[in-house]
DNA sequence: AATTTATTGTGAAACAAGTCACAAAACATG
DNA sequence: CATGTTTTGTGACTTGTTTCACAATAAATT
């Protein structure tokens, strides 16, 4: 039992994920081709990143015009392509886990979130679109859906007791939102979200000159 | 015009919020001083890693006996200082906005969200513990609060617009939930959380074998 | 068809981050 | 109080990432 703590989103795959929106965003304004000044421009990296980053995934352009938006959004979404339609749990239905369970875009990018479990069982006659579930039904969903990533929003100090569960019941990768560093084996994938970190993060910024 | 795309938030800042909150994690298990390996095994690095950083923050230990918790603590804390309390708002009262005028820690943190804008009139007579406000009443706000720093968790088509307000209105800090790459000048930091790109990530490495 | 121009693709160079290795210091022990 | 043990603090080394520089080449122009 060892926490991975190492970053789990590696950043040219987040890059990766910029392109993506920064392409669509210029389908969206009519364009067809694009160079990798402009793409770089607008995901905020140089032209050779974008080009390199290209290159390490064997994506390839023309050279004198450049990249056809088309084939590279097909190029980053076959790289993505086996993990269409997975499908997700929430663990804990509070503030942010029905925000999370309501938010479309999740489908927009094929993932689906087929469940929700709560220890509360007020919580669980309330329906937000999906059903909230007692945490007993979740080895049968897990089962049926071959759910494999979950999204633990549960209070901090149930989060390791929760992560837990999850790892026994076959779960490999978490979406952790509780301030916790959770331990886990080390062959489960931890993403950890510390909003707090991250609004902290920007104040400093703001008041460092740099 | 350009925006801030490179990560906001540094590696070693990013490892000093982790220190914490294991520190924290220590300190309530009953433990008073701590060598750099136990803290290093807690949050996922090496005890080399944590002696640098402490090093590059100009921390010290004591040879043979390691560091004092509290110490620890209060240096950590003393980095972050200046912006205790700082005052925060929050545009756009939907799903995740509501979540986060309801999370409870950023208080704790020292960062109050002083208020909350929508367009949406129905949304403004809404109360979750801080006024919902018309857009009109922004440029009052930030005043009177000197608040710098913004939480935009409008829809995606009305970032930019919404950004680019909170930047005349002279917020230089935005802490952006919608997936878009937002232009702003140089000086206004930036911090995205893309929680499609996060999870996507996790569902990735589920499936790669590393 | 030759020449010019613009852009990719990628090794090499520069830079940044992380690990190693060990001297220096603090404490414990006999 | 000398000796042994443990842990810090950091300079040197290693590894990883980004930028530079330019050859290769596709398209446009003459
Ligand atoms: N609200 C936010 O904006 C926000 C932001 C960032 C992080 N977080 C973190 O996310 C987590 C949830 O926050 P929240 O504000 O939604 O809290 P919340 O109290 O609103 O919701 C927690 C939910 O978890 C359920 N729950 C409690 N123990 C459980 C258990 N053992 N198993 C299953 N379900 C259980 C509760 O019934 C409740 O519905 C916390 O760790 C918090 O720190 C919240
Ligand atoms: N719901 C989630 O879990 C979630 C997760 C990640 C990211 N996001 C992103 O956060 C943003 C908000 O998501 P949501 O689910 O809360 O959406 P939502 O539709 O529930 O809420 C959006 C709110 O913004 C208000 N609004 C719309 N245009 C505005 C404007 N120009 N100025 C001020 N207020 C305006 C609306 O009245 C509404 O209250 C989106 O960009 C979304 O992609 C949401």
């Amino acid at each position: 039992m060892k926490q991975v703590t190492k970053h789990v989103i590696r950043n040219d795959l987040k890059r990766l994920f910029t392109y993506r929106l920064c392409l669509i965003g210029f389908k969206r304004k009519g364009f067809d081709r694009i160079y990798s000044y402009n793409l770089g421009e607008e995901a905020g990296v140089t032209a050779e990143q974008v080009r390199k980053d290209f290159s390490v995934f064997k994506i390839k352009g023309n050279k004198k015009s450049g990249y056809k938006i088309n084939d590279l959004l097909h190029a980053i979404n076959e790289i993505f392509k086996y993990q269409h339609n997975q499908h997700v749990i929430v663990v804990g239905m509070g503030n942010i886990g029905k925000a999370l369970v309501q938010y479309k875009r999740f489908i927009l990018r094929k993932m689906v979130i087929v469940a929700s479990f709560d220890i509360d069982p007020s919580k669980q006659s309330k329906r937000f679109g999906i059903p909230v579930m007692p945490m007993e039904m979740m080895g049968e969903i897990i089962k049926k859906f071959h759910v494999k990533v979950a999204i633990l929003a549960v209070p901090d100090i149930s989060a390791q007791d929760t992560a837990n569960i999850l790892v026994d019941q076959g779960i490999t990768g978490i979406l952790n939102f509780a301030p916790v560093i959770l331990k886990v084996p080390d062959d489960i994938i931890v993403s950890n979200i510390n909003l707090c970190d991250e609004l902290e993060s920007v104040i400093y910024y703001t008041q460092k000159v740099m």
